[in-house]
DNA sequence: CCTTAATCGAGACGGTACGTCAGGTCTTGTG
DNA sequence: CACAAGACCTGACGTACCGTCTCGATTAAGG
């Protein structure tokens, strides 16, 4: 008799196309950027999509869950830096917010506002949307704590958050996502000498 | 002869009931901190108002122009600070954002998402909601600047923005405004030393 | 003190456009002659009307209660006959049946072939549609009895029920409602010598 | 050599199950007679049949198909009678119309009124469903119109479409088919007046 | 025995209509 | 004129179903 390592003996049926997920999620993002959340309109992501909207709901119970995943998908992996100074360290996980072109922050931020007043959905987008990055900042601070090069007092937590924060209020307010000169000088000026004010 | 100096000579018919022009303002902030901007109905805004969609209308053009003049009826008169050092100045300014009651903040965080996809109206929030504290800041700073107590080289404008920043951050994602702790932890632990890092 | 005498005390608000509940049973006509009750699109049915759906559903609880509503609208009045001998009599029941353009007797038999599994739909339709003239024939042949013009073994029911059963059937089959030949016919060679074969 | 006479040298392949046509056909008689056409849903009558929907599709085209065929399936041969009198004739054809249990005539009913507004359709169920019986009506009377039992004036095509028209007639306003009572008197009261007056 | 080709059940697919619902406008009667 | 009520049109929502397509598995027939 042979082995049987299957554990999920293939499902009954059609398989699901896994080409038809990114294409909707893609088209989800574009049209999210372009017309906010409220005036997106379902049938346009499924003619994008080169589908209907039955495939969509298949995927998804409704359209805020839709765009949370879009969202998500927007997500690069996050990676904790360790490049040798604690500047580098924090310069490199604010780099994480410099959007490749303005849209990532856009769609993060619609889809933050949205799920403001959905408590399930506002708890999954935090998790996947805001822990992450989150998470990087203050692994690196820690490990530098630990080496000495940031005072015992400092807020950690207060500190890691000012990055996002300035990176949504910049989208928001402004539609401009963190760039090069800001990252810096939010480094230089604003995060190290509020770790360590000694060394400014 | 009476002097009758008013432009607008008092329009026929019957006059606007003052009263529900506010009644409407605050059923639609109770309404959209409830349920966000878009579940918020006209419906159960006018029922809560004692009114119809008509009358609304006749005050407002859209529902999005509505939700903005209602987040504006909220905002408290922006005062510039003097108490004697940069640093009760900076408290005072932060604690603006020190919402009564978490409802201010959220309310204006929901217009904000809900405008950043109409140009216009996000012109109009930023306006009225986000520049008059900002300004309040900014003034401060310069003020002190010029008392020898900034350094020269402080990002005033990044600064400026921290504090709004953390506010509509911790709104979006955590549902809470600014306490005391975090305004005393930004003030001391963040401001001061970004805008003078010698005297921590 | 006035008297009172409305029992209805004017509903609040817009009332109801009549001419638009008769746009819209019109446009049904039109459309379910045409198309049929599967194919008729209440889109459709709205367009013609030049109105929405949500009017018609503020009036009609679904799709085959507004049908069977545009078929009543049909529906002439009936009158019972009573032209002097039970010939004449019988050709003016029969003349009931003999549509105007077969468009009637198209609508009414596709109301009753759909109504046909709702049992609730069918009794009201069989009530408005299907007993009224049979009355009038009913109503005729007892008259006549009475004058011993019938014998009196004749079955009346089911020699009343033959008209409409022919129309019917005409109209199901071949998309043709009565004429005046077959109203002839029907009167002189099967309904007279049913009720009187003495009298040829 | 073999004589392999056959046109069709057995496809390649799988053969077709002949007994999951049979129950494909009994489900959709089923389902209809339960739900009529329009609520009648493939899926369910795909599980009745213990298949799925491919397989009713690589038999019938569409829905009307099937369900035109599964009416078809109902009908019992129709045998043109000779029992040695008109009456006893007629009453032989009248017979065909009382359905075993009244689903034949319902069933056939809701095709009808379905095939109405498909010309094509209605045409193939005009010609499988409703000329066989009647053509038997038919031969019978002419055979004794040759006999001289009828008299040479009566109108044969009229009278030939009493009884399919009664028949269709009360299962669409009653639910009920022909019963031995009513074929008795249509045939007494009605057929045979008509066919020769003289002889009641 | 093994390939071929069509069948089978299951279910995803694109499309389209359903019936609901909300935004914003219009129309009543009343004050 | 303002007001409350509610009908109006428009258009999106989320669901359901038709008819097609695709999957893995099954079932003869032919080499």
């Amino acid at each position: 008799m042979v082995s049987d390592i299957s554990r999920t003996p293939t499902p009954a049926g059609r398989p699901r196309d896994p080409a038809l997920e990114r294409a909707i999620l893609a088209a989800t993002v574009e049209v999210v950027i372009e017309s906010g959340f409220a005036a997106a309109r379902l049938e346009e992501i499924a003619r994008r999509a080169h589908t209907g909207k039955a495939a969509i709901y298949r995927r998804w119970r409704s359209k805020t869950e839709l765009v949370i995943a879009a969202a998500e998908s927007l997500l690069a992996e996050v990676v904790v830096p360790d490049e040798g100074s604690l500047r580098q360290d924090l310069l490199a996980c604010a780099r994480h917010y410099v959007s490749p072109n303005t849209r990532t922050a856009l769609m993060l931020a619609t889809v933050l506002a949205e799920a403001t007043h959905t408590d399930e959905l506002r708890a999954t987008a935090l998790e996947s949307i805001g822990r992450p990055p989150t998470e990087a900042l203050r692994t690196v601070i820690q490990r530098w704590a630990l080496r000495g090069a940031v005072r015992s007092s400092a807020p950690v937590e207060l500190i890691v958050s000012l990055i996002p924060a300035i990176a949504f209020h910049r989208v928001l307010l402004h539609h401009e996502g963190l760039n090069e000169t800001i990252v810096v000088s939010m480094v230089d000026d604003v995060l190290m000498p509020a770790l360590n004010p000694g060394h400014q």
